[in-house]
DNA sequence: ACATATTGCAATATATATTTTACATTGAGA
DNA sequence: TCTCAATGTAAAATATATATTGCAATATGT
């Protein structure tokens, strides 16, 4: 699941740990979502949201790839 | 988890049971969301909004409740 | 009232996100 | 070089999203 925590991250100065601590989840979680090796859930990315203080938009959102059997 | 699937959903035209078709899962999953007992995955929450045509924020964002112990 | 489409929901099974613990690696600073 | 903070990752355990099947309840149209 591509995403630009790591990015957000950064910018707002937290460690890994520190980003896992305020969202209430484990380090390794924050360091798998970051090397995109898992889907993570609605509620964690909200709140991964708030701790950056960005939005799902900016963070998650991946444009549809191309499908050729659109509906009208 | 808050969301605005079903209103984007009836105003896609769609019922349950069409949009799990097409974002590859089951009714019950999309009823459950639309019921708001489930947290759904980030990757099916953006099936849903290439389905409806809308985005993460649209469907999804909710703003963080107030918490008083905000760091500056 | 009847038939049918749509939705709500329950029980069990499966897949997978997340935890826990632990260790290896990398980079920055003394 | 040595330390230490930060990160990557692995294995097993747990929690929970999702599937499967089936049936009840609620529209909606005839």
């Amino acid at each position: 699941m591509k995403n630009n925590v790591k990015m957000a991250r950064i910018r707002s100065g937290l460690t890994q740990q520190q980003l896992a601590e305020k969202v209430g989840v484990t380090r390794q979680t924050i360091s798998l979502i970051e090397k995109e090796k898992y889907n993570p859930s609605l509620k964690l990315c909200l709140e991964i949201c708030y701790a950056v203080h960005q939005t799902l938009d900016e963070l998650f959102w991946v444009e549809k790839e191309d499908v050729s059997d659109e509906k009208s």
